[in-house]
DNA sequence: GATGAATGAGTTTTCATTCAT
DNA sequence: CATGAATGAAAACTCATTCAT
């Protein structure tokens, strides 16, 4: 082994930690933040639920602020998926079963991320960070109601669903779906949650109820 | 005019200028903790918004959370009223109407409070507090969930509904309802929207749309 | 009666009034700075004390200061008596006794005027107050000490003590007087504690314990 | 030097530093509660005294109250030896000699805290304090009296003294030594007033004034 | 790079004092 | 004149952030 390798060797294993740290550091954030909320938990809070050094945490993160970046941005690529591509090859109720089970899916792998972006959503009064909240980006329940709402007005043109307000619906859905936020909904499995809902939501829609082949595939959406 | 009148006008004036006063300090802080959040939001923020001076805030309040304790009380009478009655002589379906069209109602006149009540909910991590938000009773949302579901199993008993898991569909209309914390939703004409939570919540049951009789009837429950 | 009688009368209503209101607050005031401390004492707990209105403090005194002096004048007259005079008639051994039989009296009619003095007097760093508390003049212990002084050397003078240094043993006696402030020293029959402190002082001067007509007497300084 | 003897020394360096922070604080914290009192000594007063940051003061106690702690623990050791042995081989007229001279050399060690520690037990109005001041025990003068009380005691029994009432003798004596917090006692000689007190109250105490062999002999107490 | 000590700006809370009734 | 409501200056205490080791 050479002196290079050696020192290769070593850097990428200070990386690691560094990148083992940096992790603790954000997870312990999240979860923190998510359930005792942003105002309330402290840097030192923070810290010693990842087990580190308190002065640590600004080694990492400049301030209380840029961890916020950091958690809210844990959960953005695997949400933005969930919007991403809205393929035109599929039925509006196909789609919209797509996008709602997408959604569960990601839901449960980013709780806590979600949670936390819908309350600092609710919170108008702070601007700057609501606007940081979403990446500049509409909150959540918007982005999501956004994309139902042109799936259902879709799915109206088509003569799949009958004639209504689609965003008065889309909006109504999109809320029915934070019911994944409460703790109720982490006990129940997930597959039966993406099927009761799906159904819910096309029977709201007034889809006809052929309940046979649109049931969501899992893992279409890899991580 | 008579001395004693005098005196009884003037005692009653000091105390319509307390009533005055503590009501500006409650608004403002119900206002301030909905928008802004309830750590974000300091005495001198909310006696600045009451136009009172600072030390004024704690003549009328021991502190900040009994300050919380009066803004959430403010809704209670009105919230409790949502759920009290549960007229056995309705069918499943005009229960729900009503219980719908009830909570839409109190939701516009107390939306600050409920925008709060929720926010409080969602915080686990301090149970106390989130404890004394729902009065040591169910957060909102579950109250509603609870009393939705007892409804849509009479309905499926009935045969108004189709089986199915009466706690889920609860819990996910119950959210539904939530759309109304959200500023669109203020925007909207309240009997429109009335209208068309109920009827998504029908459909969303299931229920056979003859779309006549149940309309929710403006002003049943009165202040 | 005539007009005049009864506003004659009415006005001394009035001003009596005033006097036991008057009265009424500067005692509570005694009491509280006596037991809690100047500072521990609020002037809304004086006033509840005094069952007044907590703003008619402000009707007999500037501010919390000027009750302080109010409250330590309240003995002053009592206390200077014991110092006045010096009777040179007696001797050095008869005027200790008398004064010292003076000073228990004007203490159990003053005492929480003079645990207040004392404690004031305590503290050096407050300059301004310890004079105030004092009249501008010296702190009542450095009073007792110095008449004190005065006789003992005009005993050893006299030869009626043996020699020694007069202000040291002044003002050892003057503090073993402090003994009063104590409350076990409230439950002592006045003339036993007068007694055993004269012969006790009268010892430690090594005075020759005769023993016989020096007894104070009782009621030698009215009020 | 090895690299471990660096680590061990720097941190020790570091515990240094916080302990001599700390000492100062503690330092400050007790002259300033002696001279300008508990109430009126606020928290700047203190670090600003110590040259410390204002935010300094909470890392090393956690409240002023606990500070108030941390400096009558202070002197509590020394204060408590003297108290301590109640040698059963000396004549009580001995002991109390001995117990005298302790008292003052501890006193002159601890002048502050003794200072501070009567200034609390004055005030009977706030139990909870007091009780602390003593540590739960009695306050220092009725400690000092009690000690003394025994010894008389058994000086009358054993003939030294003359009969006398030995609780109020113990009392006056032991408030003569609260000579010792006036300023005038820090400028007299301390072996002066150890001689001067010993005298004062074996005189007063009715002893044989043999005044030979009982000189108290300095450094007897050692820390 | 990790750590925790130091710091002071920001908040809550108290309370002496003023003022309108 | 008596009262208590209003007020803000001052004090205790918290915590994000900086910095020395």
């Amino acid at each position: 082994m050479t002196q290079s390798e050696l020192i290769e060797q070593s850097a990428s294993r200070v990386e690691r930690k560094r990148a083992r740290n940096r992790e603790a550091l954000v997870g312990a954030a999240r979860r923190l933040f998510a359930t005792t909320g942003f105002d309330a938990t402290t840097i030192a809070d923070i810290a010693e639920a990842a087990d580190l050094g308190f002065g640590t945490f600004y080694r990492y993160f400049d301030d209380k602020e840029s961890m916020l970046q950091a958690v809210l941005n844990e959960g953005r690529l695997e949400i933005d998926a969930v919007f991403d591509d809205d393929p035109a090859d599929l039925t509006a109720t196909q789609a919209l079963t797509q996008l709602s089970s997408r959604f569960v899916r990601a839901e449960r792998r980013n709780h806590d991320v979600l949670v936390l972006m819908w309350q600092l959503a609710m919170q108008e009064g702070r601007r700057s960070r609501a606007a940081i909240a979403s990446g500049a980006e509409q909150p959540l329940p918007v982005r999501l109601a956004n994309a139902m709402s042109r799936l259902i007005q879709r799915g109206i043109d088509a003569g799949e669903f009958p004639a209504a307000d689609p965003d008065l619906l889309a909006r109504l859905l999109s809320n029915a779906h934070m019911y994944l936020f409460w703790p109720s909904a982490q006990e129940t499995d997930e597959e039966t949650l993406i099927q009761t809902i799906c159904e819910f939501e096309l029977r709201a829609l007034g889809a006809p109820m052929t309940n046979d082949g649109e049931q969501p595939q899992a893992g279409r959406n890899s991580r």
